[in-house]
DNA sequence: AAAAAAAGTGATGTATACATAAAACAATAC
DNA sequence: GTATTGTTTTATGTATACATCACTTTTTTT
């Protein structure tokens, strides 16, 4: 990653690192061992905690420092819940708005889902979570509402905590021992291309349900 | 206000000058001049901007700083549209979660805003808007979701960037010539009283599209 | 030996000096 | 007169020294 921005460097880095399961729940995140390891001062590292606890992804202590919540099942269903709704939104705002390139966009996205190789391996499931963000966020982004946007970026960060975490998910199976995240991309891109706001809506809705009970399916 | 904390209060100067009026959009909020007005070193003053950046109060520029978004018709509709569905919502959960409690504390909202004196006066609309502020993120702190209440707080806030410009609202008159927040105030929190969700969840909708197009009635 | 007081530790909180880059301006070429 | 390049300005970006406060450990007192 390009050191230009060192701020900006530390905040991508710092999620980076969470959400490569570098620290568990409850850990303290210290300026000084941050900047050490990422090889600048503590400023840049300093601004960047702020911003991710501003964000919600960090809980602080004054004077004490910031550190990772614990993931708890109740914090979960609320995150999945807003999570739930706002993409429906912007589905809904989405299917109004996706200009011809966008659905292209959309309809290339599962191509490249369904042509992900070696499923099971590490870098399978690194492509699934790239393609998985491109495809929700894209839609985020075609909702042109930029606040819509900004909030399902949130939330959708925010989910991936607990989809890292209990990571059972990026199998990319289902209990019937299949992939159900392209079948349901194809249906909602076939929404928004159908101008059809309400059916998109719905299916994003249940697109996210899914995503949840799939991974709390014990819980 | 105390100086024990001088991020805290470098963040709530900020907001309060920002409240009052002290810029106009476009202005930029330069980090030597507030720490020279507040009396304190660029280290706090930056530390509140930046808070105030990912909270959505301010856009900022690299390099260039920190200032006051400009307001659109369009980014309007974009802030309410995303608000009336999030408080939506909230209230939606609020019907579900409020106690007793609760209740009460939304009632004497409604009794304080029903007799604030001197209408029309400076001072009686900083305390029509401390009163709505209370009611609103209320309702969001009631929701006990706490992702709703982040994105009710900031749609919230980046809305009254344009209650504040278009200041005729807080005149707190309709075009008849009457306060209709209190009324629609007293209905929300009925519904809520009467853990009809999708009531409340309707109302609160139409009440801030009410507020919307009370703002934009000439646009 | 237990409790209270005091000193020590280690992190964040704050101030400040310096580096850097965007933007404004001036000078020059055309 | 306009466009383009070079210089200066100025505010942010960064590093670092020092202050402060919560917490821990040690010491003292009873």
């Amino acid at each position: 990653m390009a050191k230009k921005n060192l701020e900006e460097f530390a905040y991508k880095s710092i999620i980076k690192m969470i959400l490569e399961n570098h620290f568990k729940p409850g850990d303290f995140l210290l300026e000084t061992e941050l900047s050490d390891s990422l090889e600048l001062s503590r400023t840049p590292v300093r601004h960047a905690l702020s911003l991710l606890v501003a964000e919600g992804f960090l809980d602080k202590k004054k004077k004490k420092g910031c550190f990772i919540p614990s993931p708890s099942p109740q914090d979960a269903r609320h995150v999945f819940y807003a999570r739930e709704h706002i993409e429906g939104l912007a589905a809904a705002s989405a299917a109004r708005y996706a200009s011809a390139g966008d659905i292209e966009f959309l309809y290339d996205l599962i191509e490249k889902e369904k042509n992900v190789e070696n499923p099971g391996t590490r870098e399978a499931k690194i492509a699934y979570v790239t393609i998985n963000e491109s495809f929700h966020l894209g839609i985020a982004r075609i909702s042109l509402n930029k606040y819509l946007e900004q909030y399902c970026r949130h939330s959708f960060w925010r989910s991936h905590t607990y989809i890292f975490f209990f990571d059972r998910y990026y199998s990319g199976l289902n209990p019937n021992g299949q992939k159900t995240s392209p079948r349901q991309h194809m249906e909602i891109t076939k929404a928004i291309a159908d101008r059809d706001e309400e059916k998109a809506s719905d299916l994003m809705k249940q697109h996210v349900r899914t995503t949840f009970e799939q991974l709390f399916v014990k819980l």
